[in-house]
DNA sequence: CTTTTATCTGAACAAATGTTCAGTTAGCTT
DNA sequence: AAGCTAACTGAACATTTGTTCAGATAAAAG
């Protein structure tokens, strides 16, 4: 048999791509076989092969999608005038952002020491990114002189630990209203 | 060749573990192979099993040997009267302790997936004795009047979550005394 | 209806995996 | 000096791994 009934590219690809984003968040990318995303979709592992190229840019690209997702959403998110105003909007868009999508979140930290050299280069250039936009609003809040930073770099570190910190807080608990 | 100078059990046995806790901390369980961690030994797979079972009694005994060193580390610890200042003894006790083992923490919360079914439920026993053990001070507070916690079982996870949480951020910024 | 093409199967491949074991040797015992 | 034993080697094993590819077939195109 060969192309069973129903099957297109338009649909498996996507499934591949869910499969495979559970399942490494599930058991870790180098515990999970192409054998076991192919039986999840209903699929043979060769079939795979044409939609990635390999194992590897099976797990860049979700983390690629990821970082690229996050970025557009941000640029989308409609700025206001202040930088308190900013900061707020900054800290309500990456925590609703990162609740709606567990499972990419933490594939994202996870398993950046699963990447190739190349392609970590990419992805940790895209999270710097992220980071210098949280950067300018707390440089421009300086500039406004309502906030006292000496130094926006560890303070961009700061927040984003705290905002993950509370993210990890509310997901173990679980009890507690966004 | 066999039995290469200076090779003895008492050294080999505590290299191969060392070696195991590195390698899994930072590639991963499934990501390391027994010929690697035989490498980092400076020896041949196969003697590794004079010294365990299998690869997953190799892990288990890792994460259990780091709970049992958590509990007995805390019951020696020098209790004081008051349910304050008990609390103020955990905490400090709790990031002392884990700040002096990062790998092992960082395996001991990352690894469980890879446990098998009956050596998790030993590793989650262990892990909610120790949450006990913050709850019994909660409790022992409410008796005494000077805490008002409608919900110890919560405020035990929600301590923990805030105490790993500044772990984080210590490890992160690396810019913080303790 | 016929032809074409995208999509998938099924079998195969080399390499790597966890694990076993007969044989070898270093160091201890006598 | 001789023998014994714990500690290791080196080769082998059955599986599983990622990956390839010729062939099969359903759906689209003509």
């Amino acid at each position: 048999m060969a192309r069973t009934q129903g099957s297109h590219s338009d649909i498996t690809g996507p499934r591949i791509q869910s499969a495979a984003l559970q399942l490494f968040a599930q058991h870790g990318y180098a515990a999970v076989s192409m054998r076991q995303i192919a039986a999840e979709v209903g699929v043979q592992a060769g079939a795979l092969y044409n939609y990635t190229p390999d194992k590897q840019s099976l797990l860049f690209s979700l983390m690629q999608r990821h970082m690229s997702e996050l970025m557009e959403a941000w640029q989308a998110d409609p700025a206001v005038e202040d930088a308190l105003g900013e900061l707020e909007r900054f800290v309500r868009f990456h925590i609703r952002f990162h609740m709606e999508r567990p499972d990419a979140v933490f594939i994202a930290y996870m398993e950046l020491r699963n990447l190739s050299d190349e392609n970590f280069a990419v992805i940790e250039t895209m999270r710097r990114n992220y980071e210098d936009a949280l950067e300018a609003v707390l440089k421009q809040g300086v500039e406004e002189g309502v906030f006292r930073i000496p130094d926006t770099k560890i303070a961009t570190l700061a927040v984003i630990a705290m905002l993950n910190g509370v993210m990890t807080w509310y997901l173990t608990g679980g009890r507690l209203s966004l």
